[in-house]
RNA sequence: CGCGGGGUAGAGCAGCCUGGUAGCUCGUCGGGCUCAUAACCCGGAGGUCGUUGGUUCAAAUCCAGCCCCCGCAA
């Protein structure tokens, strides 16, 4: 390759900003600009913030725009054809492209989906694999198309999903293979050597945002999946304790015989409700679930920082009941 | 002027409404029991109650301002 790949960066949040850094060190590529959604109030006291691709791009020295709607913005649709960019590449823009938009360079826009499509399309396609208990995931470029993540398939790259990972983990891991994917996939259909597949659209699985009652635990479900919910919303699954409100941040589902000793398990979770608190010991507290037992090591009550379950425990009076 | 929670010993909490001796659990230190212990018993150390000012004979507590932390919403 003795020419060098121009395109156009068109992404928002800060699981973006990777690859747009990734970009911008590789020699054979040309950072031409970089779209992004305009500043919002947003925080505490509704500060205005920039989106943190915004504030990345500036610091590389490339042009920033902040289109309300990109599909009715002439004027920087001009501007971005005068780049005669090769690639368009967008990661979580948060707009919907239009085909005027897609045809504009050379080569096509290609999309960064976080999972393996047909699968999970969607707005949380991450959160959605952990929450299922999924053990591989991917990322998946494609050619973008008027449909939502229902383009061509260009390259997949497969992620095995441990029992600890978070959402957080997982995004950090696929944030940090994203630029590869993407700059083999842009050179494969350069060279030829990619012919973008079509999906296998009746296989299709959607993933959309959490609802404010998926995030409340539910302890008549097994303690797998809790944990897999825990996981999943990091750091925003939530439980009652009386009438505070307790986001759940580290869980583990273990067996009676990872139980304290001297603690009469057998006797004990016939007789107490799900949720309840049924041993502590230096590392955490063991609450009954549904199906198996919960080990809580860490949590965040209401107002307060994130803290030891032990810890925490230390401030009740007795050992009482999630719900 | 978006809405709300919080700041009391190394950690986690109670006390505040209804002002009057700084309390609880854990940890820590010393001692005891024990074959032994993360278990149990006894004892000790450790706090200008976020900060500034006001009211009062008296403020953790009531009033006003300021600082810091956190959640929701977007």
């Amino acid at each position: 390759m003795s020419k060098k790949i121009k395109l156009v960066f068109l992404g928002t949040p800060k699981i973006a900003c990777k690859a747009l850094e990734d970009f911008c060190k590789t020699e054979d590529i040309e950072v031409c600009a970089v779209v992004t959604q305009p500043d919002k109030p947003a925080g505490r006291g509704h500060k205005m913030a920039e989106p943190p691709v915004k504030t990345l791009a500036k610091e590389l020295g490339i042009e920033v725009f902040q289109p309300v709607s990109i599909r009715k913005d002439v004027q920087l649709l001009e501007k971005l054809r005068s780049y005669n960019a090769d690639f368009f590449i967008t990661i979580a823009f948060g707009q919907i492209l239009s085909q005027e938009v897609l045809y504009i360079p050379k080569m096509g826009t290609i999309n960064l989906h976080a999972s393996l499509l047909p699968e999970y399309r969607g707005a949380n396609p991450i959160a959605r694999a952990i929450f299922d208990g999924k053990k591989v995931t991917g990322v998946t470029t494609m050619l973008t198309s008027i449909g939502v993540d229902e383009g061509d398939i260009v390259k997949v790259e497969k992620i095995d999903i441990t029992d600890e990972m978070t959402t957080t983990d997982l995004a950090i891991k696929i944030s940090d293979i994203a630029s590869d994917i993407l700059i083999e996939s842009m050179k494969g259909l350069l060279e030829g050597n990619i012919t973008p597949v079509p999906q296998e659209h009746d296989k299709a699985t959607f993933a959309p945002k959490f609802t404010k009652e998926e995030m409340f635990i539910d302890f008549s479900k097994s303690a797998f999946e809790i944990q897999n919910m825990v996981r999943a919303l990091y750091p925003k699954a939530n439980c009652y304790y009386g009438d505070t409100l307790v986001k759940i941040l580290e869980t583990k589902a273990v067996d009676t015989y990872a139980l304290p000793t001297g603690c009469d398990c057998t006797n004990l979770l016939s007789t107490v409700e799900n949720g309840a608190i049924i041993a502590k010991d230096k590392n955490g507290l063991y609450v009954k679930t549904g199906e198996g037992i919960l080990f809580i090591k860490t949590l965040k009550p209401e107002g307060k920082k994130e803290m030891s379950a032990l810890a925490w425990a230390c401030g009740l009076k007795t050992l009482g009941c999630f719900r």
